[in-house]
DNA sequence: GTTTGACCAAATTTCGAATCTGGTCATATG
DNA sequence: CATATGACCAGATTCGAAATTTGGTCAAAC
């Protein structure tokens, strides 16, 4: 086989099946060779995109989360009101609930995730913590946040509700969400033009954010 | 020993002893034998007063949820301006987060708490989840809650960001809680005259409710 | 009447044997 | 030569039966 193209294509066949089984059996079920046999590969070549297991399904959720964050780049694309903090959340929570994986990473679902969650954290978070702090220092630039408060502790604030929110079963409407950030967080008025002043910076800045997860989750297989 | 008075201070003392073990060793590891040795009891006595384990445990857990109403009550006969809904959630967020064991119970805390949260939210629940209703549809007649949402759904955000906060480590200050409850939640002025008027309404609802836990502590053993 | 700890069935833990699985690599394939 | 594979192995996991512990009772002690 051409060691070009059909690599990657074999690639999303292993993490097709990784993320089918990692959903239905959870992490600590699902072994290399229920993956492999569901591929379609032998179980050696499975070795040769991933050093190890926890890669593996690290990868699954990496590559999630990416495609969760090319939507979000999409919406924002389409509509820039989308930039507004409370709107992106929305986006961001429904997106999230749409994905059961990535539904478990954040709700710390330990059942599905097993030891996978510690390191998960430790994988996905750095970079995007940076550039959501980013964004919301964008946001308060433009009076499209608070800013009586510093934006360090909105993000705790921010990330206590949306894993409240996450947590909760069933979890409230996306749109319940959207009104308690726009209250909690947003300025009582909220200007369009602005909005449309930040969205080409703020498109960049989770742009980038999404080159460098494609990044790494090449670097990975 | 007379059985009258004595009785409940024994059983105030195996109680202390179980809350020390739980909170030290989890559910799963504390053995009544452990208790009531530290208790300094006979085994079968502890069976005089719960009728096995797990009422015991339960009884530990419904003495603190006890107390902090108690402490909440208190607040309000003391200031009655407590009955402001960010007040009184910060409030009680932090006396909840003093207790560890009600704090393992708010946050789902399996690791301590073990196969005693399921019976736990059927415990106690049901007449808190009302009365608190109850003081929610208080609040809202009287211009100190907002009123363009059911209080139903109101509850319902309330609970996702009060586990949010007190899931989330370390918990985030009582007052980013009164902040983001009193912007999420509450209309843009809250009239004094209002708590004030509101207050012993809130403080009989809130009586009532202790009335009802400390009856049930009491059956209980 | 009250308290207790010996007692028992059932649950839990222990621990060695049996099985399974992650990861490697010599071989096969093309 | 480059790539894919599954037999292979050490270590992890699971299993199972025996040993231990524990929840709950109750006859005896007080």
């Amino acid at each position: 086989m051409p060691p070009a193209e059909d690599r990657a294509e074999r690639a999303e066949r292993i993490l097709d099946a990784a993320a089918e089984l990692l959903l239905r059996a959870g992490y600590r079920r699902t072994t290399i060779e229920d993956v492999a046999e569901r591929a379609d590969v032998g179980k050696g070549t499975v070795y040769l995109h991933w050093k190890n297991r926890e890669e593996l399904f690290l990868a699954v959720l990496l590559r999630d989360s990416v495609r969760v964050l090319e939507e979000l780049v999409a919406t924002i694309a389409a509509d820039p009101l989308s930039v507004r903090f409370s709107r992106l959340s929305e986006i961001q929570y429904a997106n999230v609930l749409k994905r059961p994986l990535l539904r478990a990473g954040y709700a710390d679902d330990a059942e599905t995730l097993g030891k996978l969650l510690p390191k998960l954290h430790g994988k996905l978070d750095p970079r995007h913590a940076e550039a959501f702090v980013e964004y919301l220092e964008l946001l308060a630039g433009h009076d499209l946040l608070r800013t009586d408060r510093p934006v360090r502790e909105l993000v705790v604030v921010f990330q206590a509700v949306l894993h409240g929110f996450l947590a909760a079963s069933p979890p409230p409407e996306p749109a319940l969400l959207a009104d308690t950030i726009a209250r909690a967080f947003e300025p009582l008025a909220v200007s369009t033009r602005q909005l449309r002043a930040v969205a080409p910076r703020a498109l960049e800045l989770f742009t980038e954010a999404v080159a460098l997860d494609r990044k790494q989750l090449e670097r990975a297989y």
